[in-house]
DNA sequence: GTCTATAGCCTGATAGAC
DNA sequence: GTCTATCAGGCTATAGAC
């Protein structure tokens, strides 16, 4: 028998340690370029320096440069609606809505890259997910928007477009980590994290106190 | 004396007909391309090809790619600060804010291409206009900032913090524009700019009366 | 599994005829 | 002013040695 790598033992589901290790090099260090340059905008060079592995090296993890791409929004477009999807239909409706805005400026903050990265590929017409947008992003949405309106209805919240409402808070928290430049720009030393928070709860309490 | 085109007494400024022509075809045809693509995606073939000239006569225009590029931002940023110039300290403070609001949401609907042009820089780090983002931009935001402070002061509207209440209204207009295709994929067939007026006026109401 | 070398294509930009 | 032809460089991806 061969000293082949499925018959060292030490596999764990069929990819070695290293193999696992240098996947998720190669994700993060591919999230860093294309966050910062788009998807035309990347290299392989950039990437596979990044990542501290050669150009064909990369290659040999993931079969082209759209693979890795595709690899990446995949990976993350799950984790990325998880404040949404812990909006709970028995919690306090107004409670709620501010937390989960505060979950979703808490990931601009954190989470930077993921933003701009989405922000590019919509921004350019979405070209790679747009099947994941009027599916399942559409679906969650439309249940939420539902809950939403439950809440309008019970008198829990003052009436406004459930739907607009949700892309008013994608909108105002995603923001801060899209336009970071232009924010840090205007505001100089100021750290926009500072009175954002603030900003936000009193905006969102002002709109729908019912 | 030759018959050049300086000579034919027919030139307005320095350029004929024919080059203003050609001249303002390219800056359309390039805002279509840079807007969808970015700066590193778009190619000089497809903007050529837009704007029906060959490739060669494009550069004899603009010298390079660049040029092209920072003449189209150039040309354009100044109109799109327009509608935040027009805040007028003599008006109503609260229906100042809204017309002002309004008047970005209907930028968004009208000129699409170029809110996703500066989307597309700014996201990737405003490498071409950072310079106008920390000079211009910022004097002209601290000048409104402080007249909306002064309007706070006066009673006329609630508190909040000026720089912040004016990236809310970028972010909730311009996400029409460079968002638009999620928002499409959301929504179904419902027209976007159908409750969007509505539900941003609501919002800045119920925010800013006192 | 990882490397060097390179194929093959595309892109920005230039030369030179008309 | 506009074209055809083309160069030089950068890019993705593959071949093949180790």
């Amino acid at each position: 028998m061969s000293n082949s790598s499925s018959a060292r033992g030490l596999s764990t589901g069929g990819a070695t340690r290293i193999q696992k290790r240098n996947r998720a090099a190669i994700l993060d260090a591919a999230l860093d370029v294309f966050s910062t340059h788009g998807f035309r905008g990347a290299t392989l060079d950039q990437i596979a320096g990044a990542a501290g592995l050669s150009k064909p090296n990369l290659l040999y993890y993931y079969k082209s440069k759209e693979a890795i791409y595709t690899a990446l929004l995949e990976a993350l477009l799950d984790t990325w609606l998880d404040p949404m999807r812990a909006l709970d239909p028995e919690g306090d409706a107004l409670g709620e809505i501010l937390a989960y805005v505060r979950r979703k400026l808490d990931m601009s903050r954190s989470h930077p890259r993921e933003s701009r990265l989405f922000a590019n590929e919509i921004v350019q017409g979405a070209p790679h997910i747009h099947n994941a947008l009027a599916g399942d992003l559409r679906a969650l949405v439309d249940d939420k928007a539902a809950l939403i309106q439950s809440w309008i209805d019970a008198g829990k919240l003052a009436p406004v477009h459930p739907h607009h409402l949700i892309f008013s808070i994608w909108s105002l928290t995603q923001h801060y980590a899209d336009f970071d430049v232009q924010v840090r720009a205007v505001l100089g030393d100021e750290d926009p994290f500072a009175a954002a928070p603030g900003f936000l709860d009193t905006l969102y309490r002002r709109m729908l106190q019912p």
